[in-house]
DNA sequence: CTGCATCCGCATGGATACTG
DNA sequence: CAGTATCCATGCGGATGCAG
């Protein structure tokens, strides 16, 4: 399991990454699912103040196009649409963890220069 | 070292971090950097084919403010100006690393339903 | 309830030309 | 060499209205 990536596909493949990450509020939805948590459309309309309609169901299926999230369909009436995460999206909780580790270094090392934003190399 | 948080401050804590790594650059300059090196302006364009002046010097700019990136100014004809990675800015490896991990795990997991995006729940 | 269509404003990114 | 300034195209996200 040792990765062996140029600096390119590295780049590449994290970017690819992250492609699937980005958006206003796939993150958000991501941890309101993470756990095994299965909700409705309107759940998590609710739980998620602020977004609109045409945005949820957008990233929803963008998600779901990746094969992060998975989309559960009960033909009644009135409709009714479930969404969770599939194995990979649960899988995704280490490396957003890494990430969160990362963030919280911020205060801690980074050589003590956060008010020496530039160094000035003038002899 | 335990991690605590709640579903939303998580969610906002890699929200922030992910916010940091957005930009259609960041992460090939970032990848340039990796490893210890002391790139110039120029180089960096060069070893980026298809980077603007403008956007290379901009996300530049970005990561020096939030300190992933540092700036060194050497006052001299013709002006020569470095950059390389803050301590913090290296620590992005080990994240950067897990989301590669997770996205090579595409294909292996996710319980194999790459082909069944919907499942349907019809009686 | 769930989801699609449309229109609109704004931020982002790209191309080019110019400056210290 | 290392930027800055300007203009422009595109896309994202928001609001509203409609449909199955």
């Amino acid at each position: 399991m040792s990765h062996q990536y140029t600096r390119e596909t590295a780049a590449e493949g994290v970017e690819n990454a992250l492609k699937l990450l980005e958006g206003r509020w796939k993150l958000v939805i991501l941890f309101h699912l993470f756990g095994g948590h299965v909700l409705r459309f309107s759940d998590l309309e609710r739980a998620i103040p602020g977004i609109s309609q045409k945005m949820l169901i957008q990233q929803l299926r963008q998600m779901e196009k990746d094969g992060i999230v998975r989309r559960i369909v009960h033909h009644q009436v009135p409709p009714k649409v479930e969404y969770c995460l599939t194995d990979w999206g649960q899988a995704l909780c280490p490396a957003l963890d890494a990430l969160l580790t990362w963030a919280a270094q911020r205060e801690g090392l980074d050589g003590g220069n956060q008010n020496v934003p530039s160094q000035d190399a003038t002899i």
